[in-house]
RNA sequence: UGGGGCGUCGCCAAGUGGCAAGGCAGCGGGUUUUGAUCCCGCCAUUCGGAGGUUCGAAUCCUCCCGCCCCAGCCA
């Protein structure tokens, strides 16, 4: 990553950071709270976060901000891993985890208490509520807002020893109710949950809030730049709080930049699970879905993902990229990668009627690189083509196989459509040409060039395979926005093909081994259902295409 | 109408007083055994608006306009 990078407010931060003194080692961290699984919103501040640490020689953690156990699981603790290391990046040292810290942050809640900076407060959620006051007006203390240390004190290891219910009282700071930064109207620091911890099991019967947990977890780490996202500003003048005011062993600094946002796409947590709970999905790693699981599944590959990251730049100003660039960055990177081969989606009986024996065909795996070899495969008198490639007649902009027409089976013969047969509905269904070439590659000996090259698959070698084809989940550019997102899916994000056939190679194609099916677009080899004997591809995306578009 | 942010091409985004990078999208043209790729060219006399400072401003000052965030015992 030592290649000219472009300059952002964060690169330049840390490195006049780094020439000043102020920092010596670069530390970040990647801090996501483990109630749900990544989206490509996390993908953007983890490329963020490991690729600073990167950049400038340090280092970044991986760090579970499990503070609230009842939103949070084993489960996505695992999933979160395993996107991580699948984006290709390596956490410092152990995963470390908010909960490890849990015995430090009460003394350092003592430690407030002592200094009369917090409290044990016993209103109710809805009294603290109006306490609090509005945007416009200020709050008013709490009635419980001077009680002596000693007292505070014991109620605050009551709550610790599980005397109280939940809810019945928290602890606060003592700061200013009538801030106008709400943040700083006495905020709250512990809350009393009688819930078992995916790590600490039942340990505790209270649990630090993020704002008393944050700024401590960097501390104890010696984070040097806690990167977050801009609607923790506010929060900014709390975190330096805390850390002015307790003995951290390091002070972190907090700088915001603004979230990715993607068009076409939702990252809302919550809206996700409902796609999940309510089966309009498959699961979190549909391929449909934003997360990472379901980008890799739909064939993204890590790099394009980072690449796209890097390309949309760092800011603080408030936006959404179009979903393109992130296209344009997978279609780029499975350019050069992906190997080529043949897929006919609604197969069409060709019938070869003057090849006199078979050929093998040796075609190449890459149009523009050669070390991806080739492949032989066997072009006999009964092939398939594509239903889409063929046309009894056409106008001249069809460069496809037509009636007394020529075109190139790909990496073979040039042939010529003599005569067709249909079905009682008058569909074609099989298609008779002649070849007028006898050597592949080579052009007819009368001058007479075909209109284009197209797919086709052995009759007798293919195989079937079933395709998913899949387009965007929202069918408006902003389905956040929208009253209910729901309402705005695309009815058509998932088409599944049963009868493709492919050639007989991809029988030995590995799951998440993505291709260009010619002509098509990048196919994915399934994760989980693609198998030899019934492969399953599902599209990654599609080639782009400037002719459908404007010939219909 | 309290506080905090942000406004540079359709979408992202460099630029931090010296005369508007780049990517995506789009539009022309060329090459091509993928209507793909690749290549070439075009695409902001202008930086939300109006004043001001300066030899000179997207960059500094003033006012105005627009958008986002904050009233969880979520993060």
């Amino acid at each position: 990553m030592s290649a000219a990078l472009r300059s952002n407010f964060l690169r330049t931060q840390i490195q006049a950071d780094l020439e000043s003194g102020s920092v010596s080692t670069v530390v970040t961290r990647f801090p996501p709270e483990p109630n749900g699984y990544l989206h490509i919103g996390h993908a953007k501040s983890i490329t963020v976060n490991f690729g600073l640490a990167d950049q400038f020689g340090g280092r970044c953690h991986l760090r579970f901000d499990d503070t609230n156990p009842e939103k949070e699981s084993q489960e996505f603790i695992n999933s979160i891993q395993e996107d991580v290391r699948w984006l290709g990046y390596q956490w410092d040292g152990e995963v470390r985890y908010a909960s490890s810290y849990f015995e430090q942050f009460f003394e350092w809640a003592l430690h407030l208490i002592d200094a009369s900076l917090a409290y044990v407060c016993d209103l109710s959620a809805e009294e603290a509520r109006s306490y609090r006051g509005t945007l416009t007006e200020p709050g008013q203390d709490s009635p419980y807002r001077n009680r002596p240390i000693e007292v505070n004190r014991e109620l605050f290891m009551q709550m610790r020893n599980g005397d109280f219910a939940d809810g019945e009282r928290v602890l606060r700071a003592k700061i200013d109710m009538a801030s106008s930064n709400m943040n700083l109207r006495d905020p709250i620091l512990y809350r009393i949950r009688h819930a078992t911890h995916h790590q600490t099991g039942n340990q505790w019967p209270i649990y630090p809030t993020y704002d008393f947990a944050h700024g401590q977890e960097d501390a104890i780490e010696g984070v040097t730049h806690s990167i977050c996202t801009l609607e923790f500003e506010d929060h900014r003048p709390l975190y330096d709080w805390f850390i002015e005011h307790l003995p951290v062993p390091h002070r972190p600094r907090q700088i915001e930049f603004a979230r990715l946002n993607t068009s076409y796409t939702i990252t809302s947590k919550r809206k996700l699970k409902q796609l999940v709970d309510e089966n309009i999905v498959t699961g979190w790693d549909d391929p449909r879905m934003p997360t990472i699981a379901g980008l890799r599944r739909r064939g993204y590959p890590a790099a394009a993902i980072r690449h796209f990251c890097e390309e949309v730049g760092t800011s603080r100003s408030d936006g959404t990229v179009d979903v393109a660039m992130l296209e344009s960055a997978v279609r780029d990177h499975l350019n050069q990668h992906a190997p080529r081969a043949m897929c006919v989606m609604q197969p069409l009986r060709l019938t070869l009627t003057n090849l006199a024996e078979s050929l093998v065909l040796t075609v190449p795996n890459h149009p523009a690189n050669p070390e991806f070899g080739s492949r032989e495969l066997v072009m006999g008198s009964e092939l398939y083509i594509d239903q889409a490639d063929f046309r009894e007649e056409a106008n001249k902009q069809f460069k496809r196989l037509v009636l007394g027409k020529r075109v190139r089976l790909r990496g073979g013969l040039v042939i010529e459509g003599e005569s067709c047969e249909k079905d009682a509905d008058g569909n074609v269904v099989h298609v008779l040409a002649r070849c007028v070439t006898s050597v592949p590659g080579t052009d007819p000996e009368d001058g007479v060039k075909p209109k284009g090259v197209i797919q086709w698959v052995s009759a007798d070698e293919g195989l079937a395979a079933t395709i998913r084809r899949y387009d965007r989940l929202f069918a408006v550019a902003e389905p956040s926005r929208e009253e209910d997102a729901l309402a705005a899916l695309n009815a058509q994000s998932l088409e599944v093909i049963e009868g493709a056939m492919v050639e007989p190679g991809l029988s030995e194609a590995e799951p998440e081994q993505v291709f260009q099916f010619e002509r098509e677009g990048y196919f994915v080899a399934d994760r989980y259902d693609h198998t030899a004997e019934a492969p399953v591809f599902n599209l990654t995306i599609g080639l782009r295409d400037t002719w459908s578009a404007t010939h219909g």
